[in-house]
DNA sequence: AGATCAAAACGAAAGGAATCGAAATATTGA
DNA sequence: TCAATATTTCGATTCCTTTCGTTTTGATCT
């Protein structure tokens, strides 16, 4: 048996138990103890199990929660490079409204100190980050709730926060296409992101690169709808070019 | 059973129950008192718990989620009682209407499985406990959002949720004065609750013994309105034969 | 209330078994 | 032959228990 092998089995014996002792291990196998421990040693150090002295036990339990956290994790960098550049287009005194998914959340994360800020969301995780923090006022658009993204589906922005006006929206995309679409899985999602966009006088975008020249079902609203995106230098070959040809505002961080 | 795991082990029951003692922990894990010393003595230095004679106690709360999870575990077994009651009330092809508070969030972790039924709710993290679960529609009801309960704020209850008329709507106290009217520490508060039961042809209120003959500043709505009341039977004494005078009917658990 | 006393819980120390890490050595496969 | 993999060896570490003298706790008695 291969040592990739054994160490395969040896996950699976740790997601059936939860826990796998050495010296179990190591009969089971037909190897050393030592063996055993430079395994465990090595899926330790690829954060698959956690080593503990008579053999390892496994990570807590990954919850849908953790997924959303494996996608806040891609391409991290850039998206937090991208929400600190969004997050100076906020000031006091002003109205914003929230989209859901990763980058907004780091967005709303790297909110710096603000007063009298309201601020109204579909993503129930940036809701309760942005609850506790002072001058600001967190507006929860109700709506049904959309697991994948934790988030609410608005049906009607008319009724959302009593027809609130606000001074800029911040929209992420799922993809955008080759005719500089936004575009999503679902209708639902792009009606719910057309609504969001309606809601403010300035719209800004954020996409970190791998959004970018990639088709999907539904169109959300247009790129000459928005007034500023924020994105980074990593996108394919000659949408840049495209792109500064538009007419639109482009940050590239 | 490792020795890292078992330290895990002891900091569930201290998450679930506050507190642990020496000698049940080391009965509990066929150990001797010394090994639960030593291990409650890491877990002490590691700041996760504080060590006291007889045995351990959590550490205090911090963050206003830790004072929810606090709040959760107080009198937690009786909640845990009254939540399986009225869990049993929902059943298939109903619209459901949840208000927020930790006695209905064990309610809506006790629910069993069901088909065709919409729920609509204040409180983010019943939304995120229930949107998971098939046969399940999740509404969140939009709002203001208020950090202490971690839900919504309604102002309008012809606005939320398209006016959706529920079968029935799981309403929890802060307390119930001496007129036997649920009052709460704020008039939004108290607002949301009364739109909350507007929302139900049917109102079940839960209420632990704790919450019983309690003032506060703003009436949401009277007991009379409600169809039925489940609580415990350690409330203060008087209150129960008043109650049953009321012609409303009351479970005990 | 304050004193008294027994049970419970404690810390420190000692010892044995299991486990570990490091380094040198052997085996395997391209 | 080289590099990856596995093994053996051995002193160090960890874990757990038992023992014993001390401290804390809570109930009882003035």
């Amino acid at each position: 048996m291969l040592a990739e092998q054994r160490r395969h089995q040896i996950m699976l014996e740790l997601q059936r138990t939860g826990q796998a002792r050495t010296t179990q291990l190591a009969e089971n196998f037909g190897v050393s103890e030592v063996t055993i421990r430079s395994d465990l040693e090595i899926l330790d150090a690829k954060k698959l199990l956690i080593k503990t002295h008579g053999g390892a036990i496994a990570l807590p339990a990954s919850s849908p929660a953790a997924a959303f956290e494996e996608r806040m994790n891609r391409n991290f960098d850039a998206k937090r490079r991208i929400a600190q550049m969004a997050a100076r287009q906020i000031i006091d005194n002003q109205s914003i409204v929230f989209d859901s998914g990763s980058t907004l959340l780091q967005v709303a994360m790297q909110m710096p100190p603000v007063n009298n800020v309201v601020v109204a969301t579909t993503a129930m995780n940036i809701a309760q980050h942005l609850m506790y923090r002072p001058g600001l006022d967190v507006h929860m658009i109700g709506g049904r709730v959309f697991p994948s993204t934790v988030s609410t589906i608005v049906s009607d922005s008319d009724k959302a926060v009593g027809g609130l006006v606000a001074h800029q929206a911040f929209l992420s995309a799922h993809a955008i296409d080759h005719a500089f679409d936004v575009v999503d899985v679902s209708e639902d999602i792009a009606r719910t992101k057309r609504n969001l966009v309606r809601m403010a006088r300035r719209v800004i975008l954020v996409a970190d690169s791998s959004k970018w020249d990639i088709g999907a079902s539904s169109k959300a609203f247009s790129l000459s709808r928005v007034d500023l995106i924020i994105t980074d230098t990593a996108m394919p070959h000659g949408i840049r070019s495209r792109l500064d040809k538009l007419g639109v505002e482009v940050r590239y961080v």
